[in-house]
DNA sequence: TGACTTTATCGTATTTATACGATATAATTA
DNA sequence: TAATTATATCGTATAAATACGATAAAGTCA
């Protein structure tokens, strides 16, 4: 983590984009939280409550992981009356794809 | 996890494929293990020593995430002699990028 | 064979993640 | 306003991850 002039070459990652995609890693290195993507990818717009009806996760779970996956920037959340709907933050995973494809 | 027939479409991600995947984006969400996957981007076929030298922690920490790295598929490890050198599990990780793709 | 080098594994302490129930917050409805 | 609905947050118990030093294993070299 700290010397590299022996590299043969540099990539193009460091600091605090580096930490936004291990982020983004870390938050779908869940089971449940892999769930609920996939779930919002069939399910666009869908609310907690239709989140919590679909895993075997008590509501608290289920909200704290799309709090994860909130901060991470894999979705987003629109409060709408007393409800919260959510989708997938594609912009962010626009990001995350292309980065991906950079490094490796 | 359960019940997805009100899905408006299925997702070609399932089981055993989709526990890889879920593995492999764990193994990656991790700061010091997310280093190695770049030094070795860098290094290809360095060995174990010289990842031990990049990283600010013990041998024994270092050998423990390599092992995280390849049970996941992240990388691969080949023994010569005393040593053992590592590089990139390409295959894996085409393989990553293109459910990456079709999932988002 | 014996010393050395390199790496992996074991045992273990500490930190972090995960899950739940209980409770708070905020919007809606009667 | 009071009750209801939907979600987030708090406190906490348990499980998993992470780190280290010590030790084992396996190859090399004198």
């Amino acid at each position: 983590m700290i010397n590299q002039t022996e590299a043969c070459c540099t990539l193009d990652i460091h600091g605090e984009e580096q930490n936004k995609l291990v982020a983004l890693f870390k938050a779908l290195g869940n089971p449940s939280r892999f769930e609920v993507l996939k779930y919002l990818v069939t399910h666009p717009g869908c609310i907690t409550g239709d989140i919590v009806a679909f895993l075997p996760l008590a509501q608290s779970t289920v909200s704290q992981h799309l709090k994860v996956l909130r901060d991470a920037g894999w979705i987003a959340g629109t409060v709408e009356g007393p409800a919260t709907s959510y989708c997938l933050h594609e912009d962010n995973i626009a990001w995350f794809k292309e980065k991906v494809g950079e490094i490796f």
